[in-house]
DNA sequence: CGTATTGATTAGAGCGCTCTAATCTTGTAT
DNA sequence: ATACAAGATTAGAGCGCTCTAATCAATACG
């Protein structure tokens, strides 16, 4: 298992070791007759480059760290997809953590990721305090995808979630709706801004906001739908949910309710995962582009790393509303009575 | 952004840099009066071990190279999962590609991993050859989760597949289904053993097999079924799809066609993915143990690591049916059509 | 024919750490 | 006091590489 080193390369090659070095850099300064004989001679031996040596001796990094809350959520895994490719092709290699929303495996990932004096950063949705990202801004460039920051130092690639919000309310209201209920995503960051898009958007056409608090899981957006319709208010003939699991969960309740959607009530999500994608699910949703969100995230952290930026950037991408089958105009019925 | 080295925290402590390092790795033959001093001044400068240093210094690495050849198959993700839950716990962090199942990117994919000299490399469903992965394996142990190998070099983490179709057609056949119909995988790695307990299943209870050619999608799901009711050929009373999303694409085409399921049809999926739990989808599929699948390749990784083994281990875990609300009994009418 | 000049190659120090072997302190027995 | 373990501390080499500065070879020029 012991691998061959760039010594055993320059012995074969008959060159010096700096020569072996020059060349697996493709530096324009080798003789084409050297060059060749060394790649042979590497060739040979299977070697390649020690990363970690090469980072020690240029003091330089090819590691991206990531940290995402939760992989089982389709959507942070689709963003690191989008960091991975972003960062194969320009060279980078993530290490990769998992903080399970929780302050202090999020502190001692963070930790973790940091000891490999990373060229950057990235969080994903992370919950620990604005500080402890800030002092993590001080070791190496930091871009938060899905939280804001107000620091300096560091990036941040977010949806306008209040104008996707915003873009959700016109669609159902074009369609007719006039009782429309938003199910708040409770603590997770995304949610106040879609709030503050949902509220502007019944606002400007003159109707009655109905919040219900509720959290990013189907089994919070099933709750929420019950508690709903066991109040004695307007029941609404369209929903919009906090993300696509929570819509997802909000349909269950209402078909085991005996509504129909979008027959009944129309069901609008977030994020559009492969989940809202599926054709059983066919959910009507928002997007975030989250490729683009992780090819964003690698490019602002470059960015500083090669000294062509200090200033943040915020990123703040469009969402676009996909329409699938879980809208539709409501029920001329119930639509009078409310 | 320059941090502090181990020779920066001696200075501060006035000790020499040999204790500050017997300090950071916990040696027990540090007086309490230096070992105090040294944290004081470690704390003062921030200061924590580089991990790329110490691994080159100390020949052994603690970083586990990881494959995943699509991170948007929630199977994959919450694997990982399982590989970041036990390498956190055993000090170990990850360094994560993508493949998507291309081999050439694959090859890449493993190229760049090596080049960390992991101390191990866990490989998810891979699709380059098994010679590729057997000259890996020469280079730092390699195991493979969903995928099998003969080389005695590499490890292996698979769920019985065989047994696990068994399972799902003995459910159906005693829920009294006689015409169940499979929808093969196709070149997934996986999709060979699950044909395979499909047919044995069906055989020793007497009945005909009919295995429809498909993929691990949801759309080659509903194309399947599609085709399954366009021959003139008998419908089936129940579908063991090849995983969840073909299953749930099944349904898809079977509503579309205005089968109910469970009412005409039951449906069974395979992995347990946290889409099958979802109750809107509320699917019935054969558990596989992803996260413990994911800390069982840490471990069989570790063992190699610390030479307790050289012999190869092929894990095959129990999958377990997990009935949910597609699959009940066959409509008493239909049965007698057939 | 000597001397710049350019391009190709290499020696050697050093990145931040670990690890072995040597050195320095103690405490204890004599 | 004196010797000697046992424990605590440190010097120094080296991990596999990069990078600067020096060396060497080959051509060009007056």
């Amino acid at each position: 298992m012991a691998r061959p080193t760039m010594e055993d390369v320059a012995a074969r090659a008959g060159v010096s070791r700096a020569l072996v070095s020059l060349v697996m850099r493709n530096s324009p300064k080798v003789s084409d007759h050297r060059r060749a004989a060394v790649r042979a001679a590497a060739a040979e031996l299977g070697y390649e480059p020690h990363v970690m040596a090469r980072s020690l001796a240029s003091r330089t990094s090819t590691v991206l760290g990531v940290m995402v809350s939760d992989l089982r959520n389709a959507f942070f895994a689709e963003v690191v997809e989008g960091l991975d490719a972003a960062a194969q092709a320009a060279g980078f290699d993530l290490v990769l953590n998992t903080g399970g929303r929780s302050p202090s495996r999020e502190r001692r990932a963070l930790r973790s990721l940091l000891s490999f004096r990373p060229a950057g950063v990235v969080l994903l949705s992370p919950v620990i305090p604005a500080s402890a990202i800030e002092e993590a801004s001080r070791q190496c460039p930091v871009v938060l995808v899905s939280r804001t920051s107000r620091a300096s130092t560091v990036d941040t690639v977010n949806d306008d979630g209040e104008a996707g919000a915003a873009l959700a309310v016109d669609h159902l209201v074009s369609l007719g709706h006039r009782c429309i209920a938003h199910l708040d995503g409770g603590g997770a960051a995304t949610a106040a801004a879609r709030r503050r898009g949902y509220l502007r958007g019944i606002r400007r056409h003159g109707l009655e906001p109905l919040v219900v608090r509720s959290e990013h899981t189907d089994t919070a957006g099933e709750k929420a739908v019950r508690e709903l319709l066991g109040t004695n208010g307007p029941v609404p003939t369209a929903v919009l949910a906090g993300n696509d699991f929570n819509a997802v969960g909000a349909i269950s309740a209402f078909e085991d309710a005996g509504l129909r959607v979008p027959g009944d009530v129309s069901v609008v999500g977030y994020d559009n995962t492969s989940l809202a994608a599926l054709r059983h699910v066919s959910l009507t949703t928002v997007d975030q582009p989250r490729s683009e969100m992780g090819r964003l995230a690698v490019e602002a952290l470059l960015e500083r790393v090669r000294g062509e930026r200090a200033e943040p950037v915020r990123h703040q991408l469009h969402p676009s509303l996909v329409v699938r089958s879980t809208t539709a105009a409501p029920d001329p019925e119930q639509a009078e009575e409310t």
